[in-house]
DNA sequence: ACAAAAGTGTTGTCCTTACACCCATGT
DNA sequence: ACATGGGTGTAAGGACAACACTTTTGT
């Protein structure tokens, strides 16, 4: 039979993880500064090594609750991107890095751990080059995967935040008219008769945006 | 520092074998029948386990090479799918597994191993699982992802050949004007002057068409 | 009143699908 | 001749982008 020698590369995780910032109007990626021996002090994702029998899915928490003092019910959602498989990518020995993104509640986690998705540091290991690999299928994702855009903006949202967080996640921002139109095809996102406040610089108070209860 | 305990999941590499056979006019999936201990006898999904410092792209040639008995130079593309990481999916233990799809060039490997992708047999493991998640990422690669496309194909085709492909991966045969159309729009592929010989039961002669020598 | 920003309506350009018709081959 | 099946042209529908114009707020 197959001997289970245990000569797999260890696998890591490593989470690109995700929170719009209301105030600030932009879509925020979450960086951990690394605590322990290769590339100390340095920034990077956050990653844990996957525990034998863990999901994917834990890890990621794992890794943002840890790594980045998120509560763990604040992470809304969570999926796969790619895998890595470069066996120099860590200098400790050839390690398997599976990237997933996850969403996180908008809500107050100050500090320098969050930086704006367009001004993204370098960071350790080759987690600039994941970044730039993935960056392409999160944009696809937002309005396409209903998990994700629903993590990132909330169960509830008005037209301007949705305007913000596609202009962050594709570099141009939509006309609101257009944009409405797009949100109108996703399936499970209605419009409300609500209308929240106008922006402080004055114009027109935003429609307000549901997700359905429930198909 | 994080201590290196090897405490990880173990990590397999399945893959989805495809090959295209002019003759029989379908898309075969690579089949393999389980030399050893969990599910010995059943048909499964080509699969090794990752060595330390492996490559996804080596594993999955050795998988195909050493399961299927298909030449290491027949392999004509290699990409990822997606990872599954349900720790009860091996009786053996917790394991991960990474499923590739990897393209074999059309020939002469006959035998039981290769079966219609519309009738996959039930697999060991989860492997139907697994088949049943994929399948829509590889018909979203078809005319999109050019070496998957081209590995599939080869680097000459003919429309009638290139109608076949389509309809076994997404189910239903394009008119050919519109598939015509489709494969113009595709980067490096272009028409030839040349056409083939007709199907044995007649017919105008098919076009061929040709990857471009490279940008 | 004015600026700012969302919403409405309209238009044009693709891409996709569909189909009527023509053309080249085998029997 | 006729069936088979690819190739040509054309047209309807939806998705998407662009923009003139209107509406509702803050200053």
């Amino acid at each position: 039979m197959d001997t289970p020698r245990v000569e797999s590369s260890l696998v890591s995780v490593d989470v690109l993880a995700l929170r719009f910032d209301p105030d600030a109007r932009v879509v925020l990626l979450g960086i951990a500064t690394r605590a322990h021996d290769p590339f100390a002090g340095a920034r990077a994702l956050p990653g844990v090594l996957l525990g034998r029998g863990e999901r994917l899915r834990d890890a990621a928490v794992r890794a943002v609750t840890g790594k980045l003092g998120v509560a763990g019910d604040a992470v809304t959602a969570v999926g796969q991107l790619i895998t890595f498989d470069e066996p120099s990518r860590d200098p400790r020995g050839p390690t398997l890095s599976v990237a997933l993104w996850a969403t996180v509640a908008s809500g107050r986690h100050e500090g320098p751990r969050w930086v704006p998705l367009d001004q993204v540091p370098p960071l350790a290991f080759d987690h600039s080059r994941i970044v730039a690999d993935c960056r392409p299928l999160l944009r696809d994702r937002l309005w396409r995967d209903p998990a994700f855009t629903a993590g990132l903006l909330g169960p509830e949202f008005t037209t301007a935040q949705a305007l913000d967080v596609t202009e962050a996640l594709t570099g141009d921002r939509p006309y609101p008219a257009n944009l409405g139109r797009t949100m109108d095809r996703v399936p499970g996102l209605k419009r409300t008769a609500r209308h929240a406040a106008a922006l402080p610089k004055g114009g027109r108070p935003p429609l307000v945006w549901r997700w359905d209860p429930t198909p």
